[in-house]
RNA sequence: GGGGCCUUAGCUCAAUUGGUUAGAGCGCUACCCUGUCACGGUAGAGGUUGCGGGUUCGAGCCCCGUAGGUCCCGCCA
């Protein structure tokens, strides 16, 4: 046997057990006599004691001491203890065992045995569970030596892609593994209560269709099928769909996805969805379903009750409050309207954008003056310039005791001052940021960016890592006209159902004015995941690709299976997908999802413990009819 | 596809204005040490400064290119 116990399950009341532990050598202390290791397992740490001497004598010694310390309720009388005949008579040796204790090194693989004794008086440790108990070692046994590990595994500073490439070192970390557990949790959470709540977990495949919407495919090629390709699902959605046609009634699936796109700290080519489909079902009753899944997964992973329902906010309200469909509220700074102000200024640029029908809104970043110099404001603006495509980025700067410091402050009138004062709140120490632009979205959106810049410079995040700000965003627009394609798109996707009320708006071909039945849950900011009711009508799904530019041989070719599924009785039905790994990156605290992964990509794509992706044989891709284009370098 | 930042010992970093033999801490190796827990002490090993080119009497430092890493924009729900 290799272990009897964990090394985390040892406390006072084990005291004179007899127990043997395996792990790893997490740090080892020599003292020339005494030897001490810290052994680690999964669980946790425990201080194994050499001794030269005879270490079961040793053992009892003091056990009995110890159980006679507990019956007059004193601590161990040590020196007692240490003057027992047993401990000073010339004791049996048995060096073998301590040599072998001597040899040992970090990361090395033991077994060892030995009697659960009391720490000796004063030498207790408080950091670690086991503190209060030490093991007499007796028997050792070296599974498996380890060679010197390239990086500290304790040190955060490590450079990451070090750690990617010795991925299975990494997760031995206390951080690492706590990330791993705490992500079971999660999904044990969610597997439970969507059982409870009636949910089937069904396995949908993931050699599937590409799909001609959304992100780029990854391409499997059919060998059995010659010059025909599987695609890795984006996401399986017609085929929760379909098992709603089917009568499943409630789905759910921990899937995994795969999106063949450039990555981010919080995106990664395939990565893990909590999938959920039901039949004769509300927007309002999934958004309470995912309010009681969330609930759920936060008690249960990180002990705190999450106020439910979450708040409502339209997307039209998000984008001009907050200038993001994803708003953070954990903090106030709001975008503001201003265009009235200014239809008939005496500054040219935003007269002709506010009489024109455009839009210009500012935010007040309170107390940033002192923090943004002149250069700071060129910065931010040659920022919003070159990220976001922006002409410009207006200010007003107020310091404490100063004037108005800005570039275009000279051009405005006395009541326009006034009004602008007036509705920003606008005091010393504050710097106004300016968007003005023909169209609304632009002038959000960077706003928007600016905004959440603002609270990163003011730190108004900083007290706040605790607070959980849930809501949802809902009435997305269905449709977003892509000037590159000349064509409408899918704002959610193809399946997403329009709201009732704007259907006539849409068989006008007024598709910019279509709302659709979607939703999206956000988390400080984060885009937890979003679904929609669906289209579950042949003749409007029909339609709605007609809008988005696909023609009745395409539908076919592409969607025929769906649309043939919704002629033969499907039920109203509606669904929800959030991103399992950013989810757990929000309840761990981490800022890339990298570390809730136990083996993710690169910025690259590409898997740095073994090399993936890897070049292949001419005959492997022979078989597969398949030749590469690539250019050999 | 584009932009920012980074690359010096196994790890984390330093190296003044371009100037001697590129240093420190940790880790590693050996020895000493019987109560430590980030043990302590003594000694030692360890470097093509990512790579290629250029400027210069002289380059870790300046210039050009390139590779890798990371964050962001585009892209992606």
């Amino acid at each position: 046997m290799y272990r009897t116990t964990s090394c985390n399950s040892l406390r006072t009341e084990h005291i004179g057990q007899s127990v043997t532990l395996a792990g790893w050598i997490n740090s080892r202390r020599d003292h020339g006599g005494v030897i001490f290791v810290d052994l680690r397992d999964r669980e946790g740490l425990t201080q194994v004691v050499f001794r030269p001497e005879d270490f079961p004598k040793l053992a009892s010694v003091l056990i009995d001491h110890a159980a006679e310390a507990a019956t007059t309720s004193k601590g161990i009388d040590l020196e007692k203890a240490y003057s027992d005949p047993l401990m000073t008579s010339g004791l049996n040796i048995d060096e073998r065992e301590w040599e072998k204790a001597r040899a040992l090194r970090s990361e090395d693989v033991i077994s060892v045995t030995g009697r659960v004794a009391p720490r000796l008086q004063g030498t207790e440790n408080a950091k670690i569970e086991t503190g209060e108990i030490e093991i007499i070692a007796s028997e050792l046994r070296v599974l498996n030596k380890a060679d010197v590990p390239p990086f500290p595994l304790d040190d955060p500073s490590v450079n990451e892609d070090l750690r990617l490439q010795y991925r299975y070192l990494d997760l031995r970390t206390a951080h690492m593994q706590r990330n791993i557990k705490l992500r079971h949790r999660v999904v044990k959470a969610t597997r439970d209560y969507l059982d409870e709540q009636g949910f089937l977990e069904i396995e949908t495949p993931v050699l599937s269709n590409p799909t001609p919407e959304g992100a780029r495919d990854f391409l499997v090629p059919s060998r059995l099928n010659p010059g025909t390709f599987y695609a890795l699902p984006q996401a399986p959605q017609q085929y929760k769909q379909l098992l709603q046609v089917a009568g499943l009634e409630k789905y759910f699936q921990i899937a995994r996805c795969f999106r063949d796109e450039d990555l981010r700290a919080d995106r990664q080519p395939e990565f893990t969805q909590i999938d959920v489909e039901a039949s004769f079902i509300t927007d309002v009753e999934i958004q309470t379903l995912i309010e009681g899944l969330l609930s759920r997964i936060f008690k249960e992973s990180r002990g705190v009750d999450i106020p439910v329902p979450f708040p409502r906010m339209t997307y039209a309200d998000a984008m001009n409050r907050y200038g993001s469909d994803k708003p953070d509220t954990r903090f106030a700074i709001e975008l503001v309207e201003l265009t009235d102000i200014f239809t008939a200024s005496t500054f040219k640029v935003f007269a002709s954008v506010a009489s024109g029908g455009g839009t210009i809104k500012a935010i007040n970043a309170k107390g940033a003056a002192a923090l943004l110099s002149k250069e700071q404001l060129k910065k931010w603006e040659e920022w919003v310039k070159t990220e976001f495509g922006a002409k410009g980025l207006a200010y007003i700067k107020w310091s404490v005791g100063g004037e108005w410091e800005s570039p275009i402050v000279k051009f405005f009138s006395d009541a326009e001052k006034k009004a602008l004062a007036e509705r920003m709140g606008f005091a010393e120490g504050d710097v106004l940021f300016f968007g003005a632009d023909a169209k609304l979205e632009p002038v959000c959106e960077i706003l928007g960016r600016v905004r959440l810049r603002c609270a990163e410079l003011l730190g108004l995040l900083a007290e706040k890592k605790d607070q959980l700000n849930f809501l949802w965003v809902v009435d997305f627009p269905l449709l977003a006209f892509s000037p590159e394609d000349n064509h409408w798109v899918a704002v959610h996707h193809p399946f997403t159902r329009p709201k009732a009320e704007d259907v006539p708006a849409m068989e006008a071909g007024d598709y910019g004015k279509v709302r659709a039945v979607a939703y999206d849950v956000v988390l400080n900011g984060v885009e937890l995941g979003g679904g929609s009711i669906r289209i579950h009508e042949r003749e409007l799904q029909a339609k709605l690709f007609e809008v988005l530019g696909v023609n009745a041989e395409e539908q076919q070719i592409k969607f025929g299976h769906i649309l043939k599924a919704f002629s033969f009785g499907a039920p109203p039905h509606g669904g929800i997908a959030l991103g399992l790994d950013r989810l757990v990156m929000l309840i761990t605290g981490a800022s890339s999802i990298r570390e809730v992964i136990a083996f993710p990509k690169n910025n690259r794509g590409c898997d740095l413990m073994t090399s993936s992706p890897v070049e292949v044989d001419f005959k492997q891709l022979r078989e597969v009819y398949i030749q590469s284009t690539a250019k050999k370098l």
